[in-house]
DNA sequence: TTTTATCTTGACAATCATTATACAAACAAG
DNA sequence: CTTGTTTGTATAATGATTGTCAAGATAAAA
């Protein structure tokens, strides 16, 4: 076995596919046809390329989306190909339109209750996706989901909707939170994040504001939804190695302390519980070792307390990028 | 140092594969050839894993998906391929992605199973996405839907899922429909369709294939969800002037029939009520006026039936545009 | 005891990387 | 519009790497 020591910063082709976005096929035809790059070789021959290799060849990446051919650029010496791509980066500054200003959420707030009052689900989903896809996860959750949700409450209790619009109402908003869910990159290494209610609790919209904080937070979320007894949960969250559970309790029930014991005994003392909702308070305060989340913001401090920060790592190398291309 | 209380945390291999995600052949293989990972021995010689032991496998298999390979990670310190893992996924960010991917129907659907048995409800989801997005929805429900709900069932029915596994694979199935049928384009004029379960019927994947062929038949679908009491799903189909209502039966229950009867009685005799499920005949058939429909097929062919068939309008205003257009 | 689970070993098959060649779409020049 | 060039992708043959399986034996559980 060679030194290991001299293996650990080089790469597979595979790895190299991934970062650069050049496919394996096309990064060994440029190495043979312009010597793009020439990596080192194992023992058996594979390619191994190391991290100067891949910042080239997303450089080589940049200066074709700028519109050189690869054939001009794929043989030019690193900072010659640098000093085009940021050359024609400034030329682009010019040519670009100043972008229209995006709708203010008041309004779209306005006009997704309107649809709720006519029953217009279709319409209603326009809204809201349009109003999703128009802005940051972060800010739809703030901005227009969470008033959302809070107006259809309002109104269920002022009798202006009957319990069948409301729960069309929130049916198209937890589709759109779960497609929300399923468009945040789940990020290898993060630590695992459990959630889902306990039996009997069919409100399942809080655990959905609770996953997409998670993943906005930067952990891995397992989704499991509604109304699951303690031992399932358990079984997940120890089979997946989760480092957290989070619960949403939104209806008393006699049985739920009991239920939360359960499956703080079944889990083991690592990981934690963490449940958020109504009810949350006074069904959980008497459970050792269950923490009660008041609000959102809470608990997204705390989900990026418990974790080890990642984003560092990603900054860090960014900055050393962006000073390669000076 | 034989002292029995240093055997409460270590686990038998099949332990191992369940939370690692890795089988038994491949964790002997692993061990033989690159000390993956080295766990205790039973006097017996049989393998006892630790909590880091199954720690490290998960992070070697991480490293595996950001594309290294096997015989180069998994002699490193476990440090080290955190190290590796962590700088993937945030260099990873940096590119465009493109992966491979598997084309057929079977093997999109053997990649989905083996995901739930790995309980990785990340992969599954990239995984059944691409498989919608990659053919047209009739395809989608017909070549990968039916068939992987079925083998959700069958899994479950011979005990190597556990309810939660099959919760969290039904919810991303779940979602993912709820998109297909945001995605299909409500048609102007069209017929409208309730959707929904009655009180107590709390699978809602039955109703969802329904609203799903409903509205590839041309129809204007209004999806309720689940577990809604007969005089809401009434109030609903009168204000939105309902051509017909579908319901998904799954589980018998005594008051069920009484409950259709009275939304027979509260809707009007223009609408068609229309059940389906596996207790269907049981439950509806001895109600009048309510029809039942065995199979999926049969439902499509009669809403098509009941619609006067707009398919030849579209496609005349399709022709129109593209007139318009030269 | 009987049955099930695990062990070791070796072989095998599938996957992936390599080279070389070929081909077709896109592009530029005439 | 036709040419020749550039360039991404596909193919086939070969070898390296890696996942899976079978057989016979032992251990653990029922």
């Amino acid at each position: 076995m060679a030194n290991p020591s001299e293996q650990v910063d080089l790469h597979p082709i595979q790895v190299v596919v991934r970062r650069s976005g050049v496919s394996a096929d096309l990064l060994r035809a440029w190495e043979k046809r312009y010597q793009a790059v020439t990596p080192e070789r194992s023992d058996g021959g594979h390619r191994l390329y190391s991290d100067a290799d891949i910042e080239r060849l997303r450089l080589i990446r940049d200066a074709m989306n700028g519109g050189r051919r690869i054939g001009d650029v794929a043989s030019l010496p690193t900072e010659e190909i640098a000093r085009l791509v940021s050359e024609d980066a400034a030329e682009q500054q010019l040519a670009a339109p100043s972008s229209t200003a995006s709708e203010d959420a008041a309004s779209q707030l306005a006009d997704a209750i309107a649809a709720v009052r006519r029953a217009d689900q279709g319409e209603l989903r326009v809204i809201l996706a349009r109003s999703l896809f128009s802005r940051a996860p972060e800010q739809f959750t703030a901005e227009i989901a969470t008033p959302f949700m809070h107006a259809l409450g309002d109104l269920w209790e002022r009798g202006e909707l009957s319990a069948a619009h409301e729960h069309a109402a929130s049916e198209v908003m937890r589709r759109l939170m779960h497609e929300m869910l399923g468009m945040l990159p789940p990020r290898e290494g993060a630590p695992r994040l459990i959630v889902a209610t306990l039996s009997g609790q069919r409100h399942e919209i809080g655990a959905l504001f609770a996953a997409t904080a998670a993943a906005l937070a930067g952990w891995r979320v397992t989704y499991l939804g509604s109304d699951l007894p303690a031992p399932d949960i358990a079984r997940v969250a120890v089979d997946v190695g989760a480092h957290a559970i989070a619960l949403s309790i939104t209806t008393a029930s006699p049985g739920l302390p009991d239920e939360l014991s359960l499956l703080r005994k079944r889990v083991g003392s690592t990981i934690r519980i963490l449940v958020g909702g109504q009810q949350a308070e006074e069904m959980a305060s008497a459970v050792p070792q269950v923490e009660v989340v008041h609000d959102v913001d809470t608990f997204s401090d705390l989900l990026r307390e418990i974790a080890p920060s990642r984003t560092n790592g990603a900054r860090e190398s960014r900055a050393a990028a962006a000073r390669a291309e000076d």
